[in-house]
DNA sequence: TAACAATGGTTGACGGCGCAAGATATTGAA
DNA sequence: TTCAATATCTTGCGCCGTCAACCATTGTTA
């Protein structure tokens, strides 16, 4: 009866997907990402500025969102500050604090990027399911996010409130 | 209308829950892990010996089914080496070849840390979703697991016939 | 108002892993 | 048989992100 050994849990199976899934799914997406310049968390805090009013997040509240540390996030932030597609700029109420506002270059670039990112998402990941199986995969992994990182809407709120700037 | 905008694509969402997931499992579970000395990639590289016949792999089949390159393989396996969790065997069909073989401090060791871990597991994943949920979550992930990254069992069979080293 | 904790962000040191090149062994074709 | 092409593993170097220490600012308590 070798197969009561705890290794070969069933449990640990479904997190090994996980896992693996993420990892493919990874390797398929950066080769393109890469031909626009970017890495997958750069394309994060980018899609992230983008999404959000007035295209700026406080730097503490990206690394909320991203779990980066806020130390991954300044770092990934001098690199898109460096390539024009982001840029700091203080923050009037609080002078602790950094907005990171997406330039329209940066729009420009993650639009672009997404755009033919979307292929891959399509042939390696959303397509490969029925609409059945992918509602039902969302509607589980979302459970699950709620739980594990309860934090991932950070700043947002706040950065709708603040003055848009338009000297970018 | 700005819901159109590409950047906002329901698609994406659903990569995006998937990352978000995997990171906050995995930051959930470093914690435990590391009591028992063990990072995440060190402990799936003794998961995947301890379950194979024999315990031993080739280091490139290690590298093909973890999706490290055979050069962090190594680095793996050194430090795993180091700590005396797992030995280095030459290969007698194929000299240019090397067995990673888990000895049984090893497996002692992940197995003890396997059964702590499951309780992470079950409190973090498994355990949130009804068995309705959890099957329809693994089986969706499975069939993209299986288009993204088909070669996630290789060397089994030939570990299995390899001689079984009881010098260990 | 002074003192002190708490928060936001950056920086230096460091570790992990990928890339590309190298050493050794194997395979295949002439 | 011989030599080129290929496969396995290791190593030097560099990038990326974490950790811990630090500075500046804000909030709190007395």
């Amino acid at each position: 009866m070798a197969t009561t050994r705890i290794i070969d849990d069933d449990r640990l199976t479904a997190v090994g997907l996980l896992v693996e899934v993420h990892r493919g799914l990874t390797q398929k997406f950066a080769a393109r990402l890469a031909r626009h310049g970017l890495s997958e968390n750069e394309l994060e805090i980018m899609l992230r500025l983008g999404r959000t009013p007035n295209t700026q997040l406080r730097m503490s509240d990206l690394a909320a969102q991203t779990s980066l540390t806020t130390s991954g996030v300044t770092r990934v932030v001098d690199r898109l500050e460096r390539a024009g597609l982001v840029v700091r700029a203080s923050c009037d109420t609080d002078r602790r604090g950094t907005w990171a506002v997406l330039t329209d270059a940066g729009l420009e670039r993650v639009t672009a990027a997404v755009a033919d990112h979307m292929e891959d998402v399509d042939r390696w990941y959303t397509g490969l399911l029925t609409p059945e199986q992918l509602a039902a995969l969302t509607e589980a992994l979302r459970i699950v996010r709620d739980t594990v990182r309860p934090e991932a809407v950070a700043g947002v709120a706040e950065a709708a409130r603040a003055r848009p700037r338009v000297d970018v």
